[in-house]
DNA sequence: CTGTTAGCGCTTTCAT
DNA sequence: ATGAAAGCGCTAACAG
């Protein structure tokens, strides 16, 4: 019987059919949780995604992206949501090592990711997603954050904008420093001085945003134009540029590509990246891992793409 | 051993602090899969969830409150995208039935669920969401999607309405048949005749319904309001409004709550429901089962609430 | 309260 | 090519 399931081919043909009839008179539904237990290779077949918030558009893409390929392998997926919390994330993931999981998809919370490494040294492939780990050498799947912020800041100066105004998060978050950083040097290639009063970065949400675009819209020497590092914090400065009704002013680039963002008034143009290709790349890097390879850790980059829909092509008055 | 790592009682204090210090000296992980294994009660403190689709906002929403409530349980959560195929569904049952899950949260797909009984009888608990399932008794938890649909219709009408357009999806799926009916309740309450050139059902996506609003609205007697059946077809319906011009002069009534759905212009009026308390009720209904409630099937009705932005507040021309 | 043992459903190995 | 037996890590039941 077992030589039947686990699909050996030193059956016979006719053993094989009188097994395979018992199977589905009896109702036979075969255990994968005590067949990890005996395998040599100890697989369970299945893997875990942990990611920072499902409710982000851009998550639910790459979860479906990352299903699709564990699919292809009938490895079924657990989904754990970590809410940007290191202490939910050490949680979950010994969660799923109490599952003996084969492989953890992880878009890391937190400081410090050494804790990581015993579980690796369990067996457990480790691959991170959309920021490096702190701490811990992996492999990681990241969007080409620099390059792409740089890429919407250039654009805005070619509309002619000389005032710039970057609103970021957190500088402790790899994503938001990046993007800042990628926006700042376009700035200075531009010969302008981004250690001036355009720049609010630690923003925290779309709320925060909101309030910090407005307070620089109301203040002296107001930017013509915005970059905005994230999604929350584009939707913020909209919000900010529709209270002052200058909307159709102000010209705006934000980083994360979201649903409606052409039909809003302007229509948004964005830099946007591919969650499918993300959720590809490292699933297929996990599996990897998990069938053997011991190369060194990758880090493979996705590049951006810059979508203009009328909010960035806007110039400055005068 | 065994005592200490199940949490029962009979330790004295000596022999746990004992167990523990090697626990954690030695590394060593509790293993789940063989716990379940040999558990009288047999379960593995793992449920699935089938989706029909992870990029919906809607449902990335609930599939955290599932994930908070499974949580707290201890339990961890595959999920499985299905994509509306009921081929991959019964696929995905499949699966984590080898994987002794010891429930099953769905959005069922697809015209018959009487296979799903076979694996109730093995053990697996089962509750519905979003929609009733098909040949099969089982809990289930819906939008209370007739009343949203009648409120929304009612709502154009007491504008001053009498045009009201129906955008709807296929009569074959239960959420569309059911706003649709309610919506045609409604317009005969008003004492309009539903049997009108302006419902337009069995509409399949985004760009189906644009082009039928389009046609709709450039046809003889246009409509002065309309009201669409999901997120999808009130998007399509947008694009259309915008294309002709038309979306300061024709009222809209949405169902399905969406994320910017107040930062178009206009503001989008919609029937909006409350994900979280879907994904609680259904998922605190399966814990129910799994502890051994055997009373009879139930089917928990959330209502929804209608939120006026804008859009469906507009009093038809002249 | 603690030590020991059997056996969950499976895969692997060894013997035919 | 097939049958039989051992044992994966655990819980439950049985002794002391």
């Amino acid at each position: 019987v077992a030589r039947v399931v686990t699909g050996e081919a030193t059956v016979s043909e006719g053993l094989a059919v009188r097994v395979l009839a018992a199977i589905d008179e009896l109702g036979y539904r075969r255990d994968l949780n005590a067949s990890g237990l005996r395998r040599r290779d100890h697989r369970t077949e299945t893997i875990g995604l942990l990611v920072d918030d499902p409710r982000r558009p851009f998550n639910g893409t790459m979860q479906q992206a990352v299903q699709e390929i564990a699919g292809e392998r009938d490895c079924a997926v657990f989904v754990a949501s970590v809410d940007h919390d290191a202490g939910r994330e050490r949680d979950a993931v010994a969660s799923l090592a109490r599952r003996r999981v084969d492989g953890l998809l992880i878009m890391p919370s937190g400081p410090d990711h050494s804790y990581l490494g015993s579980q690796r040294r369990a067996g457990i492939a480790i691959v991170c997603l959309d920021r490096p780990p702190a701490r811990l050498e992996a492999d990681v799947v990241v969007v080409d954050n620099r390059v792409g912020a740089a890429v919407a800041v250039s654009h805005l100066a070619a509309q002619g904008h000389r005032r710039i105004a970057v609103l970021g998060g957190p500088r402790s978050a790899y994503v938001d420093r990046e993007r800042c950083d990628g926006a700042l040097d376009a700035l200075r290639a531009q010969g302008a001085d981004p250690g001036d009063a355009h720049v609010r970065v630690e923003l925290t949400g779309a709320a925060d945003a909101e309030a910090a675009a407005t307070a620089l819209l109301r203040g002296p020497g107001p930017p013509t134009a915005l970059f905005t590092s994230r999604y929350a914090i584009t939707t913020g400065a909209i919000r900010a540029l529709h209270r002052l009704r200058l909307e159709h002013e102000v010209a705006l680039v934000g980083f994360d590509d979201f649903p409606l963002a052409d039909l809003l008034r302007p229509a948004v143009s964005v830099v946007a990246h591919d969650p499918v290709a993300m959720g590809r790349l490292a699933a297929e890097q996990l599996f990897r891992r998990i069938e053997g390879d011991r190369t060194a850790p990758r880090c493979q980059v996705v590049p951006t793409r810059l979508v203009p829909r009328g909010s960035g092509e806007r110039p400055p008055p005068r």
